[in-house]
RNA sequence: GCGGAAGUGGCGUAAUUGGUAGCCGCACCAGACUUAGGAUCUGGCGCCGCGAGGCGUGGGGGUUCGAGUCCCUUCUUCCGCACCA
């Protein structure tokens, strides 16, 4: 029979679920493999040929592995949580989880489709209530825990209870908010209940805390700052402004220094470690408090200290000014009633301004002066106090020291304002410009003058220390996790409220299930949706002290008996997007354990991915998350590894590859029905119209499914070129309203999943952005034909030979096996299929229908066109199903040896020639055949070779 | 501005250690078979040149017997960050 891919991929998909084939055990001799890939958002979309690269990749590796004898695990699952569905629920009426269900459907059919060796007896989804039962759990544990900062890992807070009960505050060293109480243990118990709640709300890891947060009105939610791009939400692109709020929050910055030292020890592609170091943006340097002089002291005023961040300290004696972010809580009590008009006209302006017009005018010098002055705690000269958009509310302390000779900014500053630049460094240059050298000695700089710059860093951040003025310091870009969303279509979070203080649920009634609610919808009063569920209320039992058995005991005389019985509200807010994929690689491991959110054991054996392949958009998100929560869980000794993706590859992004047609403009600006070849469209006035890609193959109008695409096209008239229409063709994002979205399932109907894996490695090494081109995709199918007309005579009838294979047999099939290998070890999947063909091509040449040649070739290619593979398999005689566990050929290098070489001969690094040597010979005696050969004689010409190079079984080089 | 990745035929790409640049496909050209070809098979296909030959991996320079690969310099494209104190 010839190729009838539509019936042989069928049958194996049906075989494979049928039987199970890629279930995995988590109790097994063999050695682990766990390859994972990042689990989809289900759109309504469904998927594009861009989307499964990165699933054909990971499953041509888990393939492999099993091949070579691992116990590979390789689930799926669905991210189902998520604003889209969300906002189709809201415009329709439909709720979420069926919109969610529908999608899913679409997406696992288009999964199953391509042959993907995924074990789906462990399928995930994030929106399940057996799932998400976890993810409040975790939540409740990182409630439950404060970062001890001497440990350097999350401890319970019971630890720090009774830290507080028996030392007070004294000797805590942790990641706290900011306004933390010191206390003796006798005032700590002291405290009521609701008190002592309140204080410890500000050691959680997981806390709320009225903080200034990215709001989107239009999504009606709040968003993490790496859902925010350039001013405008990343997802749907509307504005967001900043608002205060008070909100659920993960101090994931607790974890910035372990976050940023554990990439040195994973294998992640450079690019994205960059990305991820800059985020957390570690910069050392000090902070130093200037008093606010005498004469400003007003009742309005909370300090008397402005306190800047510098990455350079060494430079304050070059300090004339002082500024403060427009936003700086400190600038009201610190303007002068003269200068009241001023700054209020300034920061009513730069409130204005958006994020974007902030960013885009960088050149323009803007201030105002707010008539305070500070002093320079190491010469005590006063220091004008200014405002200005340059310095930003949101990093350091709001505030920065000027220093206009080492600080561009301050420079230009200080120029614009009449301030006085000086200079601090003996060598410094600054007539037109900021000199930020840290070579020379120091000048101008009372008891640094003459020292250099690491001896002037350490004495003046030591005296700074000894004053009380000042401490070295590291200081992190990144922010702590806003995690509340103010939206319908995610995990409740597991709280309810007293007396305004937060209190987890019991851990018995979880998970806490979504409630229903009329409309997806905020409130009137602005509330979020699930204010509208009936009776979203917490029920406690009358106070029953056993019932909080297991739980803190902050005052056990007053706390649990004044625990009133009665209702309480719930949280409004459901999780962020990040929570549920921050840990469900673990899930998969035991998928259905209800005491656990994984066994012990069960984690205990699969430990970590092995290989993580996924887009690089999560960098700063979900990746960063991910090993955020992943050391949480290690700190609390329910995870072994300390990072939960050993090796990460990120597959390019598949863009959109545009068809246009060039449609003719009549005299009087109208588009006719007539439309011009690409050639010629210099000769006529034409507007560009995107085509439907479709119906264009090679850059060539189908013009018979043209008119037939749309009606107004049925009757166009073509002006062509060499008998063609051609299109012009340009670079896109894929979307519908393009009409150069490829989608996956024509060309499985066309040409097989096979053909549709191969190809889509075939397009280029897997980490490379490309635009998607189905042109080649016809070379791949041929090749398959071409592999299954070798098991197969003239009639298309399988005939095989049972004939010793030749050398020649030997050599293209050991070459193959050694080749496949490599590459799949290197992630080189584009090289080892253009490998298959070279393989097929020689086979086809020596007309080898050798059994025990193809029975092992078979096996090779089995992980790139499984289906194909599995039915020759079968026809070669084996048991069903049994393909996907067979032993990779042993490679023998012996087949590959050879007696002679043919080495190029260059003159000069020019080749001319080529000449087969045995091997056996030694470089002098290659020397004397090269050298004594007559053609080479010819080009000598007589001369006499000064050096003759000789590298065995590569090159002979003769230098004149 | 800072950081990263990458520039090779008409196109996608290959060259794992400094050792024959262009493998494998697509497209194209010629031929065979054919009523026909969007099927199949054979051959050709970096550029210039009839040829001998010359030139070729973004440009310029260097190291080397030998450079797509190493070094310096410069240009271009893409990605990320961006008034970060």
């Amino acid at each position: 029979m010839d190729y009838q891919f539509k019936d042989i991929e069928q049958k194996w998909q049906q075989f494979w679920a049928e039987n199970q084939t890629f279930k995995a055990d988590n109790n097994s001799a063999k050695p682990k493999y766990y390859v994972l890939d990042m689990f989809p958002y289900p759109s309504g979309a469904g998927l594009h040929v861009g989307h499964p690269l990165g699933y054909i990749a990971s499953d041509i590796f888990a393939r492999y592995k099993r091949l070579k004898g691992f116990n590979v695990l390789h689930p799926m699952g669905y991210d189902s949580f998520g604003l889209p569905a969300e906002q189709y629920a809201i415009q329709t009426g439909q709720h979420p989880a069926i919109t969610t269900e529908t999608n899913i459907a679409t997406y696992r059919r288009q999964l199953d489709q391509l042959g993907f060796s995924f074990d789906w007896s462990r399928e995930v989804r994030t929106s399940s209530p057996g799932y998400y039962k976890w993810t409040q759990w975790i939540f409740m544990q990182l409630f439950n825990s404060w970062y001890n900062k001497a440990a350097d890992k999350a401890e319970s807070i019971d630890k720090l209870v009774a830290h507080f009960e028996q030392n007070g505050s004294a000797g805590i060293d942790a990641v706290s908010d900011e306004e933390v109480h010191s206390f003796t243990a006798d005032e700590w118990k002291a405290l009521n209940k609701e008190e002592q709640q309140a204080e410890l709300l500000k050691y959680r890891i997981t806390y709320l805390r009225e903080s200034i947060v990215n709001w989107c009105p239009a999504l009606g939610t709040v968003l993490a700052n790496d859902e925010v791009k350039d001013g405008f939400s990343e997802r749907g692109g509307y504005p967001v402004e900043q608002k205060k709020m008070r909100q659920w929050s993960m101090r994931i910055t607790a974890y910035a220094e372990r976050l940023l030292q554990g990439l040195d020890t994973i294998d992640w592609p450079e690019p994205l470690k960059e990305m991820q170091r800059n985020w957390i943006g570690k910069s050392v340097g000090a902070s130093v408090k200037f008093p606010i002089e005498k004469a400003a002291h007003n009742s309005q005023l909370t300090t008397h200290n402005i306190e800047v961040f510098t990455t350079r300290v060494d430079t304050i004696f070059g300090v004339t000014f002082l500024v403060l972010a427009p936003e700086h809580e400190l600038v009201p009590a610190l303007t002068t009633p003269a200068q009241k008009a001023e700054i209020d006209a300034y920061v009513a302006q730069s409130k204005k301004k958006s994020e974007l017009d902030r960013m885009a005018d960088t050149k323009t010098v803007s201030g105002a002066f707010t008539g305070s002055y500070v002093i320079n705690p190491v010469n005590n000269e006063k220091v004008p106090l200014y405002i200005a958009d340059y310095v930003l509310a949101g990093y350091g302390t709001g505030a920065v020291m000027g220093v206009p000779s080492g600080d561009q900014r301050d420079y230009l500053f200080a120029n614009h304002f009449n301030l006085p630049i000086v200079s601090i460094m003996d060598i410094q240059n600054i007539e037109t410009e900021a000199d930020p050298t840290k070579d020379g000695r120091y000048i101008n700089s009372d008891f640094m003058n003459g020292l250099n710059y690491k001896d002037g860093t350490a004495r003046v951040i030591a005296f700074l220390e000894e004053s009380g003025a000042g401490k070295a310091k590291v200081n992190f870009r990144m922010r702590d996790a806003i995690f509340g969303r103010q939206r319908y279509w995610g995990e409740p979070v597991p709280v309810y409220f007293k007396d305004d203080l937060p209190y987890l649920i019991d851990e018995k009634e979880l998970p806490l299930v979504l409630p229903e609610v009329d409309k997806y919808l905020p409130t009137e009063s602005g509330e979020p949706p699930l204010a509208r569920a009936k009776d979203w209320n917490y029920r406690l039992a009358q106070s029953v002290p056993s019932a909080l058995a297991g739980e803190v005991k902050v005052s056990p005389t007053e706390g649990d008996l004044e625990e009133a019985a009665g209702s309480y509200a719930y949280e409004l807010s459901t999780m962020p997007g990040w929570a549920g994929s921050s840990w469900y690689w673990y899930r998969y491991m035991d998928p259905k354990n209800e005491q656990e959110f994984a066994s012990e054991k069960a984690i205990e054996y699969w430990k970590d991915v092995d290989l993580y392949i996924g887009g690089s958009e999560h960098a700063t998100g979900h990746l960063l998350y991910s090993r955020f929560w992943n050391k949480f869980l290690k700190d609390l000794g329910l995870v072994p590894e300390e990072e939960p993706f050993k090796k990460l590859i990120n597959q390019g992004m598949i863009q959109g590859r545009s068809n246009f047609v060039y449609r003719l403009i009549d005299e009087m600006g109208r588009g006719t029905n007539t439309f011009i070849s690409r050639g010629l469209i210099k000769e006529y006035k034409t507007s560009p119209l995107h085509v439907d890609v479709n119906i264009v193959e090679n850059d060539i109008l189908n013009i018979n499914q043209f008119k037939n695409w749309r009606d107004d096209f049925k009757d166009a008239e073509f002006i062509l070129e060499n008998g063609k229409y051609v299109c012009g063709v340009e670079i896109e994002k894929m979307s519908k309203s393009k009409y150069n979205v490829v989608n996956p399932d024509d060309l499985i109907a066309r040409y097989g999943a096979d053909t549709l894996r191969m190809y889509e490695m075939f397009l280029g090494p897997l980490e490379q952005s490309k635009p998607w081109n189905t042109n080649g995709i016809e070379g791949v199918f041929k090749f398959l034909r071409k592999f299954w007309r070798l098991f197969h005579n003239e009639q298309w009838e399988f005939s095989l030979s049972n004939a010793e294979p030749t050398k020649a047999e030997l050599k293209s099939l050991h070459k193959i096996i050694r080749k496949v290998e490599e590459d799949v070890e290197r992630f080189s999947f584009n090289t080892s299929v253009s490998s298959f063909m070279i393989a097929v091509n020689e086979l086809t040449d020596l007309k080898c229908n050798n059994r025990s040649i193809l029975q092992h070739l078979v096996v090779v290619l089995a992980s790139y066109a499984p289906h194909i593979c599995e039915e020759l398999w079968v026809l070669l005689g084996n048991q069903p199903g049994s393909l996907s566990y067979a032993p990779y050929p042993k490679f023998n290098a012996e087949y590959l040896v050879e007696d002679e070489f043919a080495y190029p001969v260059s003159i000069n690094g020019k080749t001319k020639m080529n000449l087969s040597i045995s091997l056996s010979l030694d470089a002098a005696a290659i020397e004397n055949v090269v050298v004594n050969n007559a053609d080479v004689q010819k080009y000598l010409d007589g001369r006499i070779p000064q050096k003759v190079i000789v590298v065995k079984g590569r090159i002979v080089n003769i230098v004149l």
